[in-house]
DNA sequence: CTTCTCACG
DNA sequence: ACGTACGTGAGAAGT
């Protein structure tokens, strides 16, 4: 046995490093008197990378603790190592982690401890943190990592040990990314670095702990929290199925068309089409003139520039109105095929299991707002326009994509909070929200049909309300005169006072208590530093994401959660065997169908095809007429 | 590491 | 007094 004492700002701990059966048997004694006493127990682990799922990933340590403790089990140096911290894990019963669906998702594969067995005996810390104060450092919140929340809550001096270990990594002639597989076991700043994680998580939690019965954080909600955590990681061990062929294709095809566009821009002295610093420079040479700039004052160079250069709509159809300008035109469309290509269809490829699946990685505390995030690939991303990218996404032999998604969702919950009764009747009597918004806000007769034009104008705006959004943005965004816009949002607050009334009333609300919104579901959300106008965005934000929460525990009960492959927002993915899916898909909407105080949620179930792409190939706005 | 751009709901 | 579009992840360039 190894034992060092480590120390870290005021902080002092013992680390025990096992090195043989007679340790493992000293550590075996810790757990039960760590049992014995009723303790939380601190548990982490160190593996070779963050991708759990990639052949060649590895577990390498398991390390448990307390506040003045850390064992340091490495599990690589072989079974019996392995078997003692599975042993540990399954006969503590209270563990304390630091973003459990990591590590669960670790133990769940590479060492035989079921996520579903874990579970109930798991607090994660980040749960806690995320509920007691949701911003990231950089928006001014203590933060959601383990260093920024011990260095607040436990000891200033907490430092990042990973400084440290990355110049380890670089004497070892390794990166930031590659030196987890390479270090040394033995390596003591890598030892000192793992056993500080399990010593920081044991004596954050009693201070989070504290913190959320001061906040009023409901152990309800503490418990729902960490039921979608797993719903989240169930989701992404089930993983994705690509068709390797077609994506190898894709990418290829992808690659060829950015690197055609990139030769005509070459042509234009534009060596890079992804530097705005080249790209502004060779338009206002080739005479073009460009007016917006961005944030530090240089030229700005984005889609929302250069698509009208090219005479191009927001849809890249032809306009009509000028001669297009040919390095626009190329700029756009090489970017556009190189981004593609690397981030979504290669991406895809790089991040392949034996099995041929992805496996995104789920946060399902992502947002402020507590709405998921999905990332490696980040698939709630995916072009929408075009299927070629969502079709590398199929399903196993004999199974079908399906997708359920909320109707409007944001919408029918701010019609609600804002308690607006004609849109609340409307939307309950099964009438089509913007239709019905579009007559009360024009006042388009009954016996009238609603013109496509107005009624996408009244979207718009409806949404706009939702993210508290100005004439200005509403103008850009649809393209339409300001002068136009603005007179639709007075027709609109005239048509339906509610909305802007509620508006109004939470942004005084929100500077009432010091900056904060609080749900439905008993969240607390902490709004940025002068922009109290943005409670309702959080609020609808928010308040959709725990619907979609509920629905996907209502899904889970209804045991269809092993169907569910994605979670795009508002919209739930399942495989399903072809000769049920129309009764599995039917279900999951059933699920997510359900009453919202006084409004109704509903759902729009539908089976794609064999690829998510199926569901694409045709625009949208079509696919709703039918 | 920051800035810019662009993909989604 | 007035108005403010919300929330993400990722790659490339530039510092």
């Amino acid at each position: 046995m190894q034992t060092t004492t480590d120390t870290m700002g005021g902080l002092t701990w013992k680390r025990y490093f096992t090195e043989d059966e007679a340790d493992l048997s000293a550590f075996c004694q810790w757990v039960l008197s760590q049992e014995a006493a009723g303790a939380v127990v601190g548990v982490d682990s160190e593996t070779t990378g963050l991708d759990t799922f990639v052949p060649g990933f590895r577990l390498r340590l398991v390390q448990f603790g307390n506040a003045d403790e850390a064992w340091l089990i490495p599990a690589e140096r072989g079974d019996a190592f392995q078997r003692a911290a599975r042993w540990a894990l399954r006969r503590l019963s209270r563990l304390v982690l630091q973003n459990a669906p990591f590590d669960g998702l670790v133990f769940d594969r590479h060492l035989g401890v079921p996520l579903d067995e874990l579970w109930p005996k798991v607090t994660d810390t980040k749960i806690l943190a995320h509920l007691t104060d949701s911003r990231q450092e950089h928006e001014g919140g203590v933060g959601l990592s383990l260093k920024p929340l011990s260095a607040y809550y436990v000891d200033p001096g907490a430092e990042d040990g990973q400084r440290e270990l990355v110049a380890e990594f670089r004497a070892i002639g390794h990166t930031k990314g590659t030196g987890w597989a390479a270090i040394d076991l033995e390596n003591a700043a890598y030892q000192r670095y793992a056993a500080a994680d399990v010593v920081l998580v044991s004596r954050l939690l009693p201070k989070l702990e504290q913190r959320c019965s001061e906040m009023g954080v409901a152990p309800a909600l503490v418990a729902y929290e960490h039921r979608i955590a797993r719903i989240g990681a169930v989701i992404e061990r089930r993983g994705m199925r690509v068709d390797v062929e077609y994506t190898r294709a894709l990418v290829e095809d992808l690659e060829a068309e950015a690197e055609r566009y990139a030769t005509v821009a070459r042509r234009y002295g534009v060596e890079s089409v992804n530097s705005p610093k080249q790209v502004s420079a060779a338009l206002v040479g080739m005479g073009e003139t460009l007016t917006e700039t961005t944030d530090t004052g240089a030229l700005a160079v984005g889609k929302e520039i250069l698509l009208p250069l090219a005479d191009l709509d927001r849809d890249w159809n032809r306009i009509g109105a000028r001669e297009p300008n040919k390095l626009a035109d190329a700029v756009l469309r090489s970017k556009r095929a190189g981004k593609w290509a690397t981030s979504y269809a290669r991406a895809m490829l790089d991040s392949l299991d034996a099995d041929g699946h992805i496996h995104p990685k789920i946060n399902t505390l992502g947002a402020r707002t507590a709405r998921w995030s999905v990332s490696g690939p980040p698939l709630q991303q995916l072009p929408s326009s075009d299927w070629r990218i969502r079709r590398c996404i199929v399903a196993p032999p004999a199974h079908v994509v399906g997708a359920a998604d909320f109707k409007q969702v944001e919408l029918r919950v701010l019609a609600a909070l804002a308690n607006a009764k004609d849109i609340v009747a409307g939307i309950n009597r099964g009438e089509d929200l913007h239709d019905f918004t579009t007559r009360l806000v024009f006042g388009i007769p009954e016996d009238e049909p609603v013109p496509p034009r107005q009624r996408k104008l009244c979207k718009t705006i409806s949404l706009g309300k939702a993210y508290a959004g100005g004439a200005v943005a509403l103008s850009r965004q649809t393209g339409l005169p300001l002068a136009q816009v603005k007179q639709a949002l007075a027709a609109y607050d005239r048509a339906l006072p509610a909305i802007a009334q509620y508006a109004r009333y939470l942004t005084k609300q929100a500077q009432r208590h010091g900056m904060v919104v609080k749900t439905p579901s008993g969240r607390t959300l902490r709004l940025s530093r002068d922009k109290s106008y943005t409670a309702i965005a959080y609020l609808c934000q928010s308040t959709a994401r725990d619907i979609l929460g509920q629905a996907l525990c209502d899904i889970e009960d209804a045991g269809l959660l092993p169907y569910v492959m994605g979670v795009v927002h508002d919209e739930i993915l399942i495989y399903a065997p072809e000769d049920e899916a129309d009764e599995l898909i039917r279900r999951v909407g059933e699920c997510m169908d359900m009453p919202f105080f006084t409004v109704k949620i509903e759902s729009d179930p539908e089976i794609y095809g064999t690829s998510w792409g199926d569901g694409y190939k045709c625009p949208p706005e079509m696919r709703y007429a039918a």
